[in-house]
DNA sequence: CGGGCTCTTGAATCACTTCAACGCTGGTGG
DNA sequence: CCACCAGCGTTGAAGTGATTCAAGAGCCCG
């Protein structure tokens, strides 16, 4: 398990960063998103493959993607694992800890990444000057509430391609939020993360690949993605409809 | 759809409540718990059935529930239908539309309930001198996130039998918090919203509890649940181990 | 005492998994 | 530079857990 290491701040405060349309400052005033830099102070590199945090640990902070992306998973008694979310740039995580402020849940990287620290005890206090900021703490966590309520949909309600259909629409919509290109994309997670997240087997998840190619709907070489057709994709997850 | 119903307010407050262990409360000082008493200041009545808020309406207030019981349901483009959860007396409903202030989902009463109505504006309001506020609604928001994975946990990793078992088993442990007995309880929900809360067909529910009763470890009649072996159970959910 | 739910149970079917074999790819060392 | 190996991905065939379809029983309410 490599080390956190903390990144020398001058480089970039939120009043500067690409990502504040959709990150902890999302939605708050200019004014107010610069008085973030006495918050974020610190940064950690994560190598691919190494954990942010892991289950049980003490919750200090959260924090904000910065460059990378992330996986969470719970892990039971019996060391059963289930992936609950892939987090990319911009959106924040170890929000599942401030409950009793412990972890209850591992964030690993996919790749090499970057995160901004969000001590929660300096937040509180920076809130007492800026109270807009609890109010988008809570904003946050409710869109992880949300997000979670989807997958409960997904798991709970969808079918196999209907599910893996979903996954791919919603990744090109986040890709596509961050500058990134909507039809054409590399996938940092294997096809048994993917499956594990949707609830299916590794062998589902490529068969499906491999059906949507033959239906046109993608163009798949390993884990690099082109979407030929998204009123198809979309369609088949039920979520158009408009 | 019934209409809500103010009640008077003289009859209970924070201060008082049975439930100040569990409900917003949770962990307070007795002090601090007192100056609740200044913003819950309206309750609600929800007969069974009725919904206390629909997705789509504007969501201005969070609530705590006082007695009864409700459910909450996503609902998509095609008008597919998941439960996302079912919530006790002391439990908060109403996280979920925080996001925009736009409800993302049905809360609807299992039975004749009451609610307790927590103003977001107001409680913005009173944080400004009881900061601890402020960390309450993040610890149960952190909360209903960890549920919510548990779930997606729960229908993304377990067959359907421990699925069963997990819900009976948290059903039980909740209860029991309340007071109520471990063993011995009545469903508020029919066979069909428990299966579509947990990704199963009402059948399948059903062939469910008809092989825990052969297998004693629960005795069923209708909604009635007894609980005969708690252990058996909770091997089955696979949530032991200890 | 119907009549409309909810629940139960059985038989047939199906979607997804399991098991198994093979292919591709990228890194390593001879 | 190529051979080799390990990990990841693909594909097929067999198996199975849950669904679907269907019929009937039990229960609650007017």
């Amino acid at each position: 398990m490599p080390k956190r290491i903390p990144v020398a701040p001058e480089s970039t405060r939120c009043s500067t960063c690409m990502l504040s349309e959709l990150c902890l400052p999302l939605g708050m005033a200019r004014d107010d998103v610069a008085k973030l830099d006495e918050l974020i102070k610190e940064r950690i590199r994560i190598p691919k493959g190494s954990a942010l945090f892991h289950l049980g640990e003490k919750t200090e902070a959260v924090y904000g993607i910065r460059s990378g992306s992330l996986k969470t998973q719970l892990e039971d008694a019996s060391g059963q694992i289930q992936i609950t979310s892939f987090l990319l740039p911009g959106e924040i995580v170890g929000m599942d800890g401030l409950l009793d402020n412990v972890h209850l849940s591992h964030a690993i990287a996919l790749e090499d990444s970057e995160v901004c620290i969000i001590r929660i005890d300096e937040m509180d206090e920076l809130a007492r000057h800026l109270p807009v900021l609890q109010q988008q703490l809570r904003r946050l966590m409710s869109k992880e509430i949300g997000r979670s309520h989807q997958l409960v949909m997904a798991l709970g309600a969808l079918r196999s391609e209907q599910r893996l259909a979903a996954f791919l629409v919603n990744l090109s919509q986040r890709l596509s939020a961050l500058g990134y290109s909507a039809s054409e994309f590399i996938l940092r997670m294997s096809r048994e993360e993917i499956g594990n997240y949707l609830g299916l087997t590794l062998e589902t998840v490529s068969r499906l690949f491999s059906r949507f190619a033959r239906e046109n709907l993608i163009r798949v070489r390993q884990r690099e993605v082109h979407i030929l057709d998204m009123h198809g994709l979309q369609a088949l997850a039920g979520t158009d409809c408009g």
